[in-house]
DNA sequence: TATGAAAGAGCCCTCCA
DNA sequence: TGGAGGGCTCTTTCATA
């Protein structure tokens, strides 16, 4: 899909804040309501929207414990690494799960947990399952200063 | 705030689909639409429901480098941690943002650049603004298999 | 092909019982 | 809490450029 200045300004405004109606992104944009419904309709489509989110926090309903993994994989059996990517994927207590292009980690990803047991049982039993998982590293993480991202779109066309 | 089973229920479906309407989510719950909707609003009020966000596609805007990052800080400069927060809190590159509490890391976020030299050159000039900051580890990440999180929730009231 | 205006359906907030 | 009213929002349609 091709972004113009119109595209790149409705995304702008978007993220700054994801609720506002599509008349008032039309108003800053200098487009009419309807116009900027089908716009936003047709970046979804795209996937350059990629995702609507409604951010819950975890320490509020019960999960203060957060980690962030790398780890890697040598799979000595066929498929595991899709189950494993599958398992992950699936897990409710897995978040943000990316792969690692350098080094010695081949996932990244963030675990939640109610506390520091159930977190170790849970971990364990993926390396159970998963013979030829690795952890590379663990990172206990504290405060959560900033999510989502606001990238600033510029038009080169 | 406590959450009784209907607000664990109706947070899990919201999750799902995040824009589902209320009178939607009140037929799945077994509440009326105006109860929902109240109901949501002491959510966000409570810090319960924390963002929403629309997810925006960095790859499709023009930012396919994604390096995630850890570094610490020793600040030599009274405040320095606070700027080198700030900085990062407002920079639109970095996603992300968390305290680490473990291990030899203080912070861990997201960058996003549209090359490897502006990735290079943006690291560049965080290094030369904070003396102390050091990259304790970085790693390139390719494809986001999974972002945000269904926290299952559950009442223990 | 994309736009703006208008109509219709759906949605949310507020009030009240 | 549920229900009803009013105003707002989105989708669709249609005429226009």
């Amino acid at each position: 899909m091709k972004l113009d200045r119109l595209d790149a300004k409705i995304l702008n405004v978007l993220q700054s804040d994801p609720r506002q109606s599509a008349a008032r992104v039309g108003d800053i944009v200098g487009l009419s309501q309807s116009a900027v419904s089908r716009r936003i309709q047709a970046l979804v489509e795209a996937g350059v929207i990629e995702n609507y989110l409604v951010v819950v926090s975890p320490k509020k309903v019960g999960f203060p414990i957060r980690v962030s993994l790398l780890c890697s994989l040598h799979a000595e059996v066929t498929g595991e690494q899709a189950r494993l990517l599958d398992a992950l994927r699936n897990d409710p207590f897995v978040a943000r799960l990316s792969r690692v292009t350098t080094g010695d980690a081949d996932l990244a990803f963030t675990v939640i947990a109610q506390d520091l047991d159930s977190y170790e049982r849970h971990i364990a039993s993926y390396q159970q399952a998963f013979s030829g998982l690795r952890i590379v590293r663990r990172d206990m993480l504290g405060d959560e200063l900033k999510q989502g991202l606001s990238v600033p779109i510029e038009v080169t066309m």
